[in-house]
DNA sequence: GCCTGTCTGTGACTTTGTCACAAAGAGGGT
DNA sequence: ACCCTCTTTGTGACAAAGTCACAGACAGGC
């Protein structure tokens, strides 16, 4: 087996929704590419325009915004067994991507050209089911950020990002890094981790920040 | 012909996707109710489930998400020859609304319930286009807003929102109303557009607005 | 005229974002 | 060990935006 392929197999179980669509699998296999990829690779920017639709098989892909002030805002993140759903949806309204996506560790994933991608849709009802479920949960997902960001305090939103994001109690960060995350500067991010040391809540250390209490 | 029809004619001048797809028409609109509705009806709360899919044919929707302190944002509006996809999108991602919707003027639609629209998809790539585009340009829109809200100042998108909604330079609405689409309080509103009137951009009276520079 | 409800204006204060700059680590080379 | 450099973090001063409280202005009915 070389490392450039696939089987049906593995493919199946990291998108269970193809789990009984071997004809659909097979062909899906055939026209796509194989590739790997490091961490930090930017694999399109606002405004590109898109050949393929990629689906990840491992890693994870960082998809945001960037103002003009510099600050940037991660909009929602990709994991094994999603597709780029920003491809297709480039594809099939014929449009240049409307974010920027950058992997956020290395990894692998296939690139289906976009005329195969099409023609899949209109034959396989399975990928139609697949690929609308994605896009409808990327909408909902972005629609709940802009609520996020019109009406939450930061505070709150840190404190949740730094729960979510801590695997046991601890995350490895830098605060520009969170702030990229959350859409606000570096300087507010400090302030507010501060507050929170100051408070008892968590401990702050060069790329490092430990939460004490088990909230 | 009675006032609860239209006529293929009439959908696909109104539709032009569907041009050249007379048997998908007369399949759509078999199926379809036809109902009127006034100003201000909410056609669904966001955490509801749904049933159909709207086509709307005249007047216009707006999308919103509402905040726990009581301020609302526009996420994008709706108007004739288009579908309310969070519908689609509820559908076939099998979800509750992410977000609420009211009619803001009187108008008509056309309502496909779930189980026919879902069988149009699958027998019509017409179809599988028309929904996917739309989509994909609300994913855009919502993502851009997002833009928008986090890095971008008030006072310059509330001239470009004042700009974009006076017809001839005149806008009639209460601050209340524009501070409800930017995702701001009526204060900041009022503040910023006593500003804009002190530096002799435009004149103030109750419930309208009118631009003076011809900018 | 007066009354009532809606709409607008504004001061005081808090939260968030910007700018400028200082200080504290981390890692390399010698 | 020491020095040098780059990254990361801390903070003060100010500007922009959101909150709260309340006053005044306007429209429409009586």
């Amino acid at each position: 087996m070389s490392a450039t392929t696939i089987t049906p197999d593995e493919f199946t179980q990291l998108f269970p929704r193809f789990r009984l669509q071997h004809e659909l699998t097979t062909q899906l296999l055939a026209q796509a590419r194989r590739q790997s990829f490091p961490a930090g690779t930017h694999l399109y920017w606002e405004g590109d325009s898109c050949s393929g639709i990629a689906f990840l098989l491992s890693g994870a892909i960082r998809v945001y915004k960037s103002g003009e002030t510099g600050r940037e805002i991660t909009l929602y993140e990709i994991g094994p067994g999603e597709t780029c759903i920003l491809n297709a949806s480039c594809i099939l309204g014929n449009k240049a991507y409307p974010a920027n996506a950058v992997t956020i560790s290395g990894g692998e994933l296939i690139m289906v050209p976009a005329h195969d991608f099409r023609r899949l849709l209109g034959s396989h009802e399975t990928m139609i089911d697949f690929v609308f479920a994605l896009l409808s949960e990327r909408l909902g997902e972005v629609m709940e950020l802009v609520n996020e960001v019109a009406f939450r305090r930061m505070d709150e939103r840190l404190m949740e990002y730094l729960i979510e994001k801590s695997g046991d109690g601890v995350l490895m960060a830098t605060h520009q890094k969170i702030a990229s995350d959350l859409g606000t500067s570096r300087e507010v991010v400090s302030r507010l981790l501060k507050d929170l040391e100051r408070q008892g809540k968590l401990s702050l250390a060069r790329n490092s920040i430990s939460l004490l209490e088990d909230l």
